[in-house]
DNA sequence: GGAAATTATGTAAACGTTTTCATTTTTGAT
DNA sequence: ATCAAAAATGAAAACGTTTACATAATTTCC
């Protein structure tokens, strides 16, 4: 080293104003010649801050959650953090498992996006990390929340539906006890009753936010015999499981059945027809989130409260106005 | 703490081995009761490795890569380490910044997805961390690669509409100095030689792997007048821009034109009509590469040279054989 | 020019582990 | 019972920082 207290070093690089305009030179100098870089995890164990925070996630490949990590690390790393990924795969083992993260001083905080607490968070109760949650809200507890109000985005898609005239709309939703597929079941049946129609439970499917499921759920609809006119699905990936179902039975779309999403995930334009949907601004979620998840961290005032962000009705070529006679199929 | 040293703690976690039936027992209740968990920071200092792999990669909302990352994270937490993602968009100073993650201790290795050493690795290459490659292999360096043999994958596909019977076939490519594309090009090219074909230069369209590309390729092959029958994607995101813009276009997919992609992303089987084209093993790929980043890192005997897996030819419904009649558009 | 105030630097403790080495305890053979 | 060998434990150093405190150097002001 170059002349000087290794304390000196230290405030030479954080402190500047501490230390003294040739001594500083000296050591930056000293700095670059040796390529010297501190090392992280003496300055987290002193710290006790590892500049680190943790995304949980059930599955990093669903193009959904792959956006909201987009805006999730692109304000980490401008303010300074890493972000490291848990893939869950909502298995509580590996929930618990991520928890010990922020335990054992890995992480410094949680962005979760499982939609519910980690497996073991309840025993830890009293000394939890920061937490916040991005797109679903998490019912215990109450921890700040980031994302879009899903009813309304619901009701506004049904409501398109209903203003083109369609009347038995079906809701193809996600799992039951997601909190997703209730409150947007919740604005579909507002839309619902407030344009004059009523609530049809044979109308009303379970799904699982996949294709297949909703290439599923279309084929035990045609089972029964009582068919709607259009198709108001919890997320694009079942709408496109639906439009696929329609297509694969020779059905036009929008011509015999209206098709609409939720999500606007990347491939949603690129379908046949383009489906019809309501937007998250995905990207914008991540960076909200993440923002709030720093100033928890840092200490710094953070609102109280949950940031919703405003969604959209993409209108594409999924929706159209519903034939006038009543199909009748065998 | 409950009647030991501090010295046993350790060793009983650790080492069950080295320590009394009894006093592990005491310890394990302790541990139990306190609730305590080890500092992974002070680990990492003392043990100089912090159990951490950064995965590189240009985008991670893009599906292909997400998918690897799901293999890479799966044996890192099966292995106990976690994972760390860089999204770097190829900008130089991100890639310089995460570069520094493994000299200040905080990751262990680097599994690379942007075909390129970090920006900066070449002044520090004496000290450069573990690093394997993973999908685009590295020109620079000898650095462990995990992919595909992505000449022979193009091989199979240009071969694949040989036999169909066409005899002009288009290539769309990705960036012209990506290896991707590159070799893709290379299996292009010596499957038409193969199949007694000529190489025609004016079939040779660079893109850029987006939707978009595959779409204004379409448009400036329109333009001139030497159309093609088939059309040979570099990836699947292209061949779905291709298919829609013919689609835009009036025609149809396979009668008029076949169209082959290369990666099979989940939604290839969604298009109309879901596309042919070469599949790539991502998980797997994303598996073995970080088998063996771990193995480098914990000096195990790695075996030298790249890990080749294969790729398989997935014929669905945009392939078929060209029309009789050679088509002569306006 | 000297005391007081200010600024710059150095010293050393602390962060929580792991591990070497030394010491104590146990075991087993005589 | 005794002693040697083996096994279990403890003491303390080390990892590389940051920071409170003490000290040294500089500036300010009369």
């Amino acid at each position: 080293m170059a002349g000087v207290s290794i304390a000196t070093v230290s405030r030479a690089i954080h402190h500047p104003g501490k230390v003294a305009e040739t001594t500083r030179k000296k050591v930056n100098a000293a700095i670059a010649k040796t390529g010297f870089t501190a090392n992280a995890m003496a300055q987290s164990l002193r710290s006790k801050s590892s500049k680190m925070i943790l995304a949980m996630v059930p599955d990093i490949s669903n193009t959904f959650f792959a956006n909201i990590l987009l805006g999730l690390e692109a304000v980490a790393t401008r303010r300074g953090y890493g972000l490291l990924i848990g893939n869950t795969e909502n298995d509580p083992q590996t929930e618990a498992t991520y928890l010990t993260y922020t335990r054992s001083n890995k992480a410094d905080g949680i962005v979760l996006m499982t939609g519910h607490l980690p497996f073991g968070a309840a025993e830890v109760r009293q000394h939890l990390p920061p937490i916040v949650a991005a797109c679903e809200e998490i019912a215990e507890g109450s921890v700040p929340f980031v994302g879009v109000d899903n009813q309304h985005g619901a009701r506004t898609a049904v409501r398109h539906l209903a203003e083109l005239g369609h009347r038995r709309v079906a809701y193809i939703s996600g799992p039951p006890n997601n909190i997703l597929s209730t409150e947007r079941r919740a604005g579909y049946e507002l839309a619902l009753r407030q344009s004059g129609l009523e609530v049809d439970p044979a109308l009303i499917l379970d799904g699982d936010f996949s294709i297949e499921g909703g290439r599923l759920a279309v084929e035990r609809l045609f089972i029964r015999d009582a068919l709607p006119t259009a198709f108001f699905c919890a997320n694009d990936d079942m709408a496109i499981g639906v439009l696929l179902a329609l297509s694969q039975r020779g059905y036009n779309v929008p011509g015999d059945f209206s098709v609409i999403g939720f999500d606007d995930i990347p491939f949603s334009s690129c379908t046949t027809p383009p489906l019809t949907t309501i937007r998250q601004p995905r990207r914008l979620i991540g960076e909200a989130a993440m923002t709030k998840m720093l100033d928890m961290v840092e200490g710094k005032p953070v609102k109280a409260g949950a940031v919703i962000l405003p969604v959209e009705l993409i209108i594409r070529g999924s929706t159209g106005a519903p034939r006038e006679i009543d199909l009748r199929l065998d």
